[in-house]
DNA sequence: GCCATTTTTGACTTCGGATGCAACATGAAT
DNA sequence: ATTCATGTTGCATCCGAAGTCAAAAATGGC
């Protein structure tokens, strides 16, 4: 009987089964175990002509480490939680492919997890934790006490465009408030009067921080707007134009969408439901810059948020944070670039 | 010294620390390590006095059981890798959100791999079996090779609108010949002449599907459409209508797009730089059904696939390979529905 | 060729939960 | 009370790779 855990013949075994161990590769090798494992690990101490004869025979088996068994004993899974809450909405499937590709390209893997609603993050850090994930990129709502329990657990997170309020936690956004102030600024430079905002729900954090960012500035010059809260989809937007109409009596100037998809449907249904030009008659303005904002069809005037460097960023301040435990929360704001577009004209 | 295995004091090491293990939990209950582990597996034979006061003792250290720990030893992991080609496709997106969410619905995690090109899988490949995923479903062009090598391994792999030629994979996809059939049936009997086809690259797998149906359906027609080859994207359109237009002269009847975003570009760009009435002096349709197809400025014609019946599908016969290995490749193809939108004349 | 270093190597233990098995407890049946 | 069936429990072992440590091999110096 071979001396100790050698896999027994698999399923389909021919050469390239699927359950080869160290202790197979180690046996074919005519080597022990250990001497596997270090050939697998960089800067382990083995001569390279072990090394050799061992990867020789780990190809011969198809011989791939066990994540699972390494990360049991190394307390390293090299698995990064990405938290999204409604994939749907367009701005999320660029930063999910920057963050997946740039994680991949520093040896990290994506378990990827997808809201319903919002509130359904507690049942979903209960998925988390078995996992022992080496960290996590948070872009969604979580409150004080949900931070923390990362902090307590020592995993170190990432919130993308949200900020940790009470407690302290590392963060990329894009900056909303001055992507705003710049939008109202070039509208009010342009003679805009009466303004429309369509919000998004109020439990959206950029959300909020985009409306306060609004009222704030056109109330510096005097201007109440006219409100709606949308869900921030295509259809609050076309919804969201039609309530403003009303509540202005149809004398709209300029509206404000807080996010790219809601200024869309707005422009549809200000061109189709009055008629109206844009941006002859009505300025509308957006915020994300996704890929449609852009098309022939609408040529959003909008804040484009950089999308690759604020993923770019996530992914660096979390392997950082993983590799050099306990450092300080740091917030990294982004400046959004103004897509001058043609739905809105700026002063 | 306590009996084995007591985690040590943990960074931050207050009540509800990071690293409780069924030990500490065992101890602080008064039982065995068994117990805990017991208590945690549904269907175990464990008083229910017993399982309380464990679960108790769990909730009070913040225990969670060690994923890895679990899965080395009963070679299930609850993780499937899902791997999509290009995620910024407009389309993969929804099918993302509904398979993350059926697959956590029924126990399992995401591991997600998106590829920068196509030609990737192979590294991705390496990336994955050190996972010992239970299975995957895959919306990326594989080769045979490739999907013998999930064979070989005995994980289950389920194709996204993609099928298996030589090697055997169960599969799930819509029915793209079908649906550009009833396309082209009614531009046909609406009295449509002169036909262009903006079709995707090569090496989709639906592309050549869509394509090949439309030019076998237009020549029993007797009908020879032009060709431009683009890449899935909206800019491909518009630049496929200007080639289009060009080849034909400018007699263009009807385009054929291959999928929605390629359509939508077409739609502008007739627009915009032909000033061509849509649907009245070109037809213009395209295939998936994508969320900004429908809006007011589209309207789009074109073919919806099911994602959410599909997505449940590809979870559905995955879960049943992952308790039932050996099952028989099946193939599950879905029609699609027609939305007649308001981008084309159909008979 | 011998001794002191420096590599290289293998035996053994560890990570944390699952499980077969035997021991034990409980209650019912006799 | 004795026997037997049934239900619980703990012990010991296993999963597969990584790391410690000390032994073995290779290298260098003289």
């Amino acid at each position: 009987m071979p001396k100790k855990k050698l896999s027994e013949a698999v399923p389909g075994g021919g050469p390239g089964g699927s359950g080869a161990t160290s202790y197979d590769v180690a046996e074919l090798a005519g080597v022990s175990q250990s001497a596997v494992s270090r050939a697998f690990r960089k800067g382990a101490s083995i001569a390279p002509k072990t090394r050799e004869k061992i990867m020789r025979a780990a190809k011969q088996l198809g011989y791939q480490p066990n994540a699972f068994a390494r990360g049991l004993i190394t307390r390293r899974t090299n698995l990064v939680a990405v938290v999204i809450s409604n994939l749907t909405n367009l701005y999320y499937p660029e930063v999910l492919a920057e963050l997946t590709q740039r994680l991949s390209a520093v040896g990290h893997r994506v378990l990827l997890f997808s809201l319903a609603s919002e509130s359904d993050i507690d049942e979903m850090l209960g998925l988390i934790w078995p996992y022992r994930v080496d960290g996590a990129i948070i872009a969604a709502r979580l409150k004080d006490d949900q931070i923390r329990q990362f902090n307590d657990r020592g995993i170190p997170i990432i919130l993308y465009n949200r900020v940790g309020e009470a407690e302290p936690a590392a963060s990329v956004a894009c900056d909303s408030a001055a992507g705003t102030r710049e939008l109202i600024k070039g509208l009010l430079a342009a003679g805009h009067q009466r303004f429309g905002i369509i919000a998004g729900p109020e439990d959206s954090y950029v959300g909020e921080e985009r409306l306060e960012s609004a009222r704030r500035h056109l109330a510096a010059a005097g201007i109440e707007p006219f409100l709606y809260r949308g869900g921030f989809d295509y259809r609050s937007g076309e919804e969201g134009l039609r309530a403003l109409m009303e509540q202005a009596g149809g004398t709209l100037d300029a509206v404000i969408a807080t996010n790219d998809a809601m200024a869309m449907g707005a422009i549809d249904c200000a061109r189709s439901t009055y008629d109206l030009a844009i941006p002859g008659q009505i300025s509308i303005v957006g915020f994300d810059g996704v890929g449609p904002a852009t098309w022939g069809g609408y040529q959003l005037t909008t804040i484009r948020q950089p999308v690759r460097r604020m993923a770019q960023a996530a992914v660096d301040m979390l392997i950082e944070r993983i590799e050099q435990p306990g450092m300080i929360p740091e917030q990294r704001l982004f400046g959004g670039e103004l897509l001058p577009g043609r739905s809105a004209r700026l002063g």
